[in-house]
DNA sequence: TTACATGGTGTTATATTATAACAATTTAAA
DNA sequence: TTTAAATTGTTATAATATAACACCATGTAA
């Protein structure tokens, strides 16, 4: 049996920016992010972005790469870090994790014309939510 | 029935870009494009983003979000202008898109919890290309 | 023809997103 | 305790992208 990974508890920094992703009910960009945690000592954007990408790193917090926006992750501190699937709405911009089982095998196991198989990617579906419809 | 839609030529702008993005074997970068075409007379970010803008569009060409950059659509001037795949090489860089049957079938059927289906999606895959295994 | 709408262009300026480089400090092993 | 690794703080700068406005070309309707 593998060894468990330590949990490694997060910095003051690192602590501050879950923190503020986590309550957000929207994806949160990096200067917004910023301009929300200055009060409480985090100054320059290098200090933001050292954060996101620790937390990224360690799948707290997902990037969607097509909006340059962060978002806390919800599969329970998602044992998929590299593997991440979301539905954006184009209308409101609602975004949601998508967590399902089928969809992560599916992809866990595509393998393209080379018979290469990839344990890592990021899936972005586009559509109207339930309450732009 | 409905009535076809006109093929639009290019633009002298749209074409010169979409020439350049053609012929370049791996992703092109925005500022990396206007480099190359100005000595074709075009000297601004604008001017570039424009076409790219067009470009994605019409689906002559696609945009690799993980990399904020521009790739010419190789499934013979793309169908699913919005529903796209790409395999990435981590090391490399090589981008591929992955024109596989199967793949687009399940993706623009699969539903969410709420059943929403979503026609529009980018998928990137993120490993290793067959030269840097 | 003339008016108008649409889309493309050229230009300057500016906004937004992200990293380089360096010094100091804290933390966790060895 | 010594050492290595990670984190922090800071200033400056790079890279990516859009706002605003004037002008021009083309197609369509009055
Ligand atoms: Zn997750
Ligand atoms: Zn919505
Ligand atoms: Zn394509
Ligand atoms: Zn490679």
């Amino acid at each position: 049996m593998k060894t468990m990974h330590k949990e490694h508890p997060l910095t003051k920094n690192q602590q501050i920016i879950f923190d503020l992703i986590d309550k957000s009910p929207e994806p949160m960009k990096a200067y917004s992010i910023l301009f929300n945690v200055q009060k409480k000592g985090i100054k320059a954007p290098l200090q933001v972005y050292r954060a996101l990408d620790k937390l990224v790193e360690i799948g707290k917090i997902h990037k969607i790469e097509s909006r340059n926006a962060f978002i806390a992750c919800h599969n329970s501190s998602c044992q998929v870090a590299n593997a991440t699937a979301f539905s954006i709405c184009e209308v409101c911009e609602k975004v949601t994790e998508i967590s399902s089982v089928g969809l992560s095998k599916y992809l866990a196991n595509f393998k393209d014309k080379d018979g290469m198989k990839y344990s890592k990617y990021n899936l972005e579906f586009f559509g109207l939510c339930k309450k732009c419809r």
